[in-house]
DNA sequence: GCAAAAGTGTTTCTCATACACCCATGT
DNA sequence: ACATGGGTGTATGAGAAACACTTTTGC
């Protein structure tokens, strides 16, 4: 048995409130009976392992729905990190004997990341603490699950200047400064508004709406919709979302 | 220990011979002691498990020394296949058994490519039978592997795109038509020359040499050569390799 | 009426695309 | 001399970038 090796899962789970790129974190803490080690809780990504005979994706799925309570969130598979070295950390081994784990044995994870709303998630208590935090003030996460935000953010990136995934971040109706926001928090860049809206309104599968905004103490924004429908037929012309 | 699983990396080696793109196959067999299964020989990718304290690049990078005797060779993970459900088919399932493994047991692989010039790669027996075969003539694989070959090729479409990787496929120095083929091979599109080099004449990356073919029968090309330090540099101007 | 964000046009420059002929070498 | 691939220039159109003012609403 000497070759084998656990398999787990981390959802790296961002979700946009309309001003920042948040990440789902949830507390780490030991169950009760494990008190002794005085351990002290900390943050961690939304992680499990995959049951016997459960797919990766299922697995995933699976937390985030646990989690968030959402299904159809946009979920996609980006680096998979097993350094055997990678849970040695004496926290890290304490907490992995807390759950019945052999601690001699290495946990192999596949990294995904998930986009979605922030207003869509209503964060109820499932048995274990959870809170969104904005990706640029994550502190020191447990596990190497710092090393695993940092990749899938380099992933979103890059899948974002190629493809809308931009509109998952967002409610299903939208105004083009509240997409040109996601935009700038992402890549972290500033985008001219003219020129933003020129090259969104080329993309057809960004779709006007006869409908405004209410309640808001200014001129109220046109609202939008994405149609995957239509982004499907014309992806032909691949455009760049580059900034 | 029900819960584990073995890992190991499959290396989908692409090798360029100046006219096609190709990928590295081996023959898989069983031991002589398990030929009582009467075990049709197939074709498979390169790969192995990981060993025990072995990073899984440490195994890619094992499994590429070992076939091609080559160390630095570009290599990079693109997925990981984990399907409880992907190596039940009986001839996989004898193949495991022939190894010693317990075909209940999950395999999980992180796929890997590679792409290295064909001529920097003397194909001699290393205990194994192992041809270059064109990507384009690849038949019915053993394991999962002609999924995983899909994978590859959308990766490193992906990836080239938008880094400069086809220089990998080529001897140091090289002529413009062929690293034009390159990229005609890869994107399976043709592509027009004078256009072509002006775009490259724009990378200040790719230096030209006092240097020329010699022995052909027609007008010699100028050779040219890859900097990646140049590249590093000047790579603030992210260009897009998009045909 | 004022604060706040929405919405809109023009100019300039770079790059993508399309296209056809002469050049240097080996045989 | 001829076959073979090497190498070059121009015109057109699309999109990127830079930039400032008027409009509509809630209060």
């Amino acid at each position: 048995m000497e070759l084998s090796s656990y398999i787990s899962v981390d959802c790296v789970i961002f979700g946009y409130d309309g001003e920042k790129l948040n990440v789902l974190l949830v507390k780490r803490t030991l169950s009760e009976e494990s008190n002794h080690l005085n351990f002290e809780p900390d943050w961690t990504l939304t992680g499990n392992h995959v049951y016997q005979d459960e797919t990766i994706e299922t697995a995933a799925n699976r937390i985030l729905f646990e989690i968030t309570g959402l299904s159809d969130i946009f979920l996609e598979q980006f680096k998979t990190f097993a350094d055997p070295q990678r849970l040695l950390k004496p926290k890290d081994q304490n907490w992995l004997k807390s759950i019945g784990r052999n601690p001699a044995i290495r946990v192999a994870t596949i990294g995904f990341f998930a986009l979605v709303a922030t207003q869509k998630v209503a964060l109820k208590w499932m048995g274990r603490e959870v809170k969104w935090v904005p990706v640029k003030e994550v502190g020191t996460l447990g596990f190497d699950h710092n090393q695993i935000l940092e990749e899938a953010l380099i992933a979103i990136r890059q899948k974002m200047k190629h493809e809308p995934i931009g509109f998952e971040l967002l409610p299903s109706k939208f105004t083009l400064t509240q997409l040109q926001n996601v935009y700038e928090q992402i890549f972290d860049a500033e985008l001219d508004k003219r020129n933003f809206r020129r090259k969104v309104s080329r993309m057809k599968y960004v779709i006007p709406l006869n409908e405004k905004q209410k309640g808001v103490p200014h001129k109220p924004a046109r609202l939008y919709m994405f149609s995957r429908e239509v982004f499907d037929i014309t992806n032909q012309e691949l455009f760049d979302f580059i900034v």
